[in-house]
DNA sequence: ATGATTTAGTAGCGTGCTGCGACTAATTCA
DNA sequence: TGAATTAGTCGCAGCACGCTACTAAATCAT
């Protein structure tokens, strides 16, 4: 069931396919994405960074130079989630857009200055019909694959507290933990490994540092699995 | 910044994406794809069945009528996996190719006739490079999903015993499963209810027939996790 | 016919993982 | 100096998991 769209007439012209890609940061407890500016005269003002895939480009190292371009600085991770071709419309036109995820860690977002600002995904303007479909499936596919992979680990600096890890897993969650399991699911997995460091965050006792450092241990490695 | 339409000169000539399908069944203890003939000048003589993808098309529409037409008969399952846009060739030269996982039961499938031919997945003739990537994303896919949603279903006939049932997991993870604990997971996961029919399959104790039917009792569904 | 063989399905035991409440430890604030 | 706050640990109770051993119902061989 196409549905008709845009700027079409009879039959759409062939317009390349797009890349683009959802930026997720936490912040003060939620997460937010960077949308860049759309143009003046269009819908929405508001738009997830894309580009158009030219040939001979491959979509993975285009989608990692459109991140570092959009952020000045590189993501810890840049990742395909899944393509979109249903008859949404896109600004780019194209038939067939495919949606990347790139994480970082909230001391980098802070230090970001650019055109494109932060917003909380659960507070978004309007976007584009497309783009909010692939924002919705990025996010779904970041909650599906939280204990596959060691996807939460970039969004934290290199060193970081239990709780700051802990936190970043019930955002990503959407619900409190508790913090006798998580850290023995955390050991069981053995994915971290302490500094020397520790740090004082203001009241209370102060925290030991971590680092990620899995190892690949007898047993296949466990993903982490939530305790709460 | 978006180019224009039909085709550039220097470099690659623009083609319109492609959507593959990789058509699977389970066959005397294999599992099996569905593989077409590629032309007769062509270095593989055989290929994943694709289309090129026209604007206005919908991927997944699409990629229904692609397993459609070539199976001759609708499939259980029709699913989008990823987009392939690494530099490797397609037969159709795009730049882009999205991969669909297609299932069918086995009896559906020995009642196939057409012009393709059926390979095991463990022995397969040479591919075009980007097909061959995109055959092993989607198994790869396939075996991570498995306990998330009721794949394995979809490569059963509506009605089916249990032993038939943990043998199509044991496909598709690789390895041998105990009976007791798979049958108690199963039960503990809702997923299937018993008919009133029982089924003699040459010796032995005649098997009862279930059929899926999930509930979606209280606490979150359960995949069916794997015992032994 | 009857016992061997084959396949289906269940019972129950020990171990380990999970959820949770309650505890100790180290710091700041009044 | 003691209340409040945050970090980190202990250990119990219950459930899930892996496994062996059992019962049930059919066919095959003699």
């Amino acid at each position: 069931m196409p549905a008709r769209t845009a700027s079409t007439r009879s039959s759409a012209p062939r317009v390349a396919p797009s890349i683009d890609v959802v930026i997720l940061a936490p912040r003060e407890r939620k997460l937010v994405v960077l949308l860049a500016r759309g143009p003046a005269k269009s819908r929405e003002r508001w738009q997830l960074p894309w580009r158009s895939l030219k040939p001979d480009e491959t979509i993975d190292g285009e989608a990692v130079k459109l991140a570092r371009k959009t952020l000045g600085t590189a993501p810890a991770l840049v990742e395909q989630v899944a393509a979109f071709g249903d008859g949404r419309r896109h600004p780019s036109g194209a038939a067939l857009s495919v949606a990347f995820l790139a994480l970082i860690d909230a001391d980098t977002s802070a230090g970001f200055k650019g055109d494109a600002s932060w917003f909380a995904v659960n507070d978004l303007p309007p976007l584009p019909p497309r783009q909010r479909g692939m924002l919705e499936g990025v996010l779904t596919s970041l909650r599906a694959r939280l204990d596959q992979g060691p996807i939460a680990f970039h969004l934290l600096p290199p060193t970081f507290t239990l709780t700051q890890l802990q936190e970043i897993y019930e955002l990503l969650l959407g619900r409190r933990l508790h913090k006798a399991s998580f850290r023995r699911s955390l050991h069981a997995a053995w994915l971290v490994e302490p500094t020397e460091e520790w740090r004082s965050e203001g009241r209370g006792r102060p925290a030991q540092l971590f680092r990620y450092a899995p190892k690949k241990r007898r047993g296949g490695r466990r993903g982490v699995r939530f305790g709460g």
